[in-house]
DNA sequence: CGGCTTCTCCACCCTGGGATAGAGGACAAG
DNA sequence: CTTGTCCTCTATCCCAGGGTGGAGAAGCCG
């Protein structure tokens, strides 16, 4: 996208102040270019499709559309420019709200001139930058959510056979007796007799509590 | 534990080579203190009593006692030291290890000076360091689990009464139409009745769908 | 007031799913 | 070869759960 050449930076944020500061950082180091700017949310898609930056700056607290808003908005088109969120306060709500909404990185106000130019260099060139001072609040979320977090589940799991395990994901998702019959291509007998003896070695009331069992123990991935 | 002072590192890598090179750049800027060094896992715990360190420099491909097991030995004692993982490939297996191990940090070798010494800084002084190359990977796992995950739904559950919501979240968590019933002081008809509409109105085929809905929804808290 | 929603309950019917008790074949370990 | 595990399939039995349709009470709102 962006071969070594300059970074086109479009700039959203409501106090003109800021805007100047951000323009003189970014100038500071040749390699930025400032094309555009943006005193609210509103239009921000607008002037990135006339416009075409690398890279949004995009402040969050802004009147009318705020930068959450704005950058759902960005995001819904293809081809849109990767965000960067810039804020004050490193409030959980609006971290969580910026990262959710697709940004692909979030700087706190106040970090140094050369760190907010590594950030906007790191997302306009398609990776992600965080704050160092929101980074161990995004890592205590990660280690719950992680790949591997199951791993204390094994115990339960390994008391299953192969066949069993694969039957439980499919009801784990909701599937029937008959469409699991079907994906396996066995009889739907077979299917519930794998199904009882999972119920037996799990202590599972029901396929209701099969699914519950195969959600906490990340056997079905969410959506 | 430190106030401003020099910080204290312990580093546990297998190559001498690599040891010395980090000897090197701390060395660099002064504020840093090489304490100790461990060539494997084997004997950070009790290095790490003995010398009393404030950040411990980790590699995590090691003989006999690879960095993970380590750094979880490491951090089951209470006031152990934080620990910076040190690794040449961002394989996603060893990230995700080395994070739910305990890491507070995660750096490539290979990063300029500056940077690492700006990670054991952060790492030492209580805070989390994330080497830019790993950001983007983490943040992926961060949005799919983050608070506030469920925004969207409300445009699915406002066609759901309270009631109905109630007795859903209800279901949700593998309960039977009678517990429900006992639960909520009504008749089991009436769970009933409310289940149905609760179906009808999500298109869902049984309870065990309710559940997966449920869960993709956040009406339940995992385990 | 009359209409609307929500919550509550009842009764009927029918199917899917769960419990139980088998049995045979494939394959590996002992 | 025997034992054990796993996968497959069969054949009952029976009830919780789900579909349908209706109805009364309470509350809100124009």
């Amino acid at each position: 996208m962006n071969g070594g050449a300059v970074i086109r930076v479009l700039l959203v944020d409501d106090q003109e102040l800021v805007r100047t500061g951000l323009r003189g950082i970014l100038r500071e180091s040749f390699g930025f270019d400032v094309v555009g700017e943006c005193a609210d949310g509103r239009g921000v898609s607008a002037a990135a499709a006339a416009l075409a930056p690398d890279v949004v700056l995009m402040d969050v607290r802004m009147p009318f559309v705020d930068g959450v808003q704005a950058t759902r908005e960005l995001r819904r088109q293809d081809g849109s420019p990767p965000v960067l969120a810039l804020t004050t306060f490193d409030d959980e709500e609006v971290l969580a709200g910026m990262l959710r909404a697709g940004a692909a990185g979030f700087v706190l106000k106040g970090v140094p001139a050369e760190d907010l130019q590594r950030a906007v260099r790191a997302v306009a060139e398609g990776g992600a930058w965080l704050d160092p001072a929101v980074t161990a609040r995004v890592l205590a979320i990660y280690r719950s959510a992680a790949p591997g977090a199951n791993a204390a589940d094994q115990a339960d799991l390994d008391v299953l056979t192969g066949r069993e395990r694969e039957v439980l994901a499919l009801v784990g998702r909701g599937k029937t007796n008959g469409e699991i019959a079907a994906e396996l291509f066995v009889s739907e007998g077979t299917v519930k007799t794998h199904i009882n003896h999972v119920f037996t070695k799990l202590q599972l009331r029901d396929r209701a509590a099969a699914v519950v069992f195969a959600f906490d123990h990340d056997l079905v991935t969410r959506e």
